[in-house]
DNA sequence: GTAAAGAATTAGACACGGTCCAATCCTTTG
DNA sequence: CAAAGGATTGGACCGTGTCTAATTCTTTAC
């Protein structure tokens, strides 16, 4: 569990331990991601960042986005066919996704057992496992 | 392992059996799904339906496909964010998604062993269960 | 401090998967 | 045959995401 305060300080911090110059819309962008419970699509993650000032465009969004995917500061989640998910949370770990409401939540790998993968084809690496329960209301 | 060989006649059959109504086209997007070795997207189930002679429309493939979704006569696979796959094998089972060619190879599901996944909140169900295994080619 | 070079941001056009709609066509039934 | 309901259709439309050329911001060089 990450207990870190997201002061727009340690956004700058985070950012330039992954290689990225930090600008005042990376900055943004990051304090979106990290200040919220996980998983906002692009569109959210804009929403929030020009809440009080209209300041950043939807292009550097995407940008923005793709190059934090790019240095691994954050991964992506893809449940929904019309939209990206983008997770802060880039510690192993997989996901309840609610069919229903669109909601997405950790599930914490250290309680998943996984056994039985095939052996890969010869010339293929794993590049990672994603679990995705999906669960809907019940009645 | 199913082993039916894919007449227009069994795509006909097929089709009764999951309550639809059996026309042209139907029986064709049906041929093209369950003919070929699985998961498909929308735009190559058009394409090969309209191989020979032009006769489904876009409107139609789409109406069609989301159609056999709600009979459950196949189900879709969303790996992709820009995608969606069709997969005509309805039989619990999982995937593997070479990231570099876009290609989905099914995992069945006997060989699998999934523990420790933590209770649902209640008031929810599950739906199923997807286990993606993303891999790319090793250097 | 100023000028030039490089990096980042921007508006808006664009691509593309997918949906919607009103018009047409097909099939069934009486 | 006529009427009704079901299915298909072209084309407009929508939303997510990309691209581009122009602009602005930051860094470096003097
Ligand atoms: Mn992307
Ligand atoms: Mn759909
Ligand atoms: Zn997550
Ligand atoms: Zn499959």
């Amino acid at each position: 569990m990450r207990t870190t305060k997201y002061t727009r300080d340690n956004m700058v911090e985070l950012l330039r331990q992954h290689g990225i110059n930090p600008t005042h819309q990376r900055i943004e962008i990051a304090h979106a991601l990290f200040s919220h419970p996980g998983h906002l699509c692009a569109d959210q993650v804009m929403g929030i960042t020009n809440a009080k000032h209209s300041e950043t465009s939807k292009a550097t969004v995407y940008n923005t986005l793709n190059l934090f995917l790019d240095k691994k500061m954050i991964r992506e989640v893809i449940v929904d066919p019309s939209k990206v998910f983008y997770d802060p949370n880039t510690y192993p770990h997989h996901h309840f996704y609610n069919t229903a409401t669109g909601e997405l939540t950790d599930i914490d790998v250290e309680d998943i057992g996984l056994t039985g993968l095939p052996q890969l084809p010869p010339g293929l690496v794993t590049e990672g496992v994603d679990i995705i329960v999906r669960v809907r209301p019940s009645a």
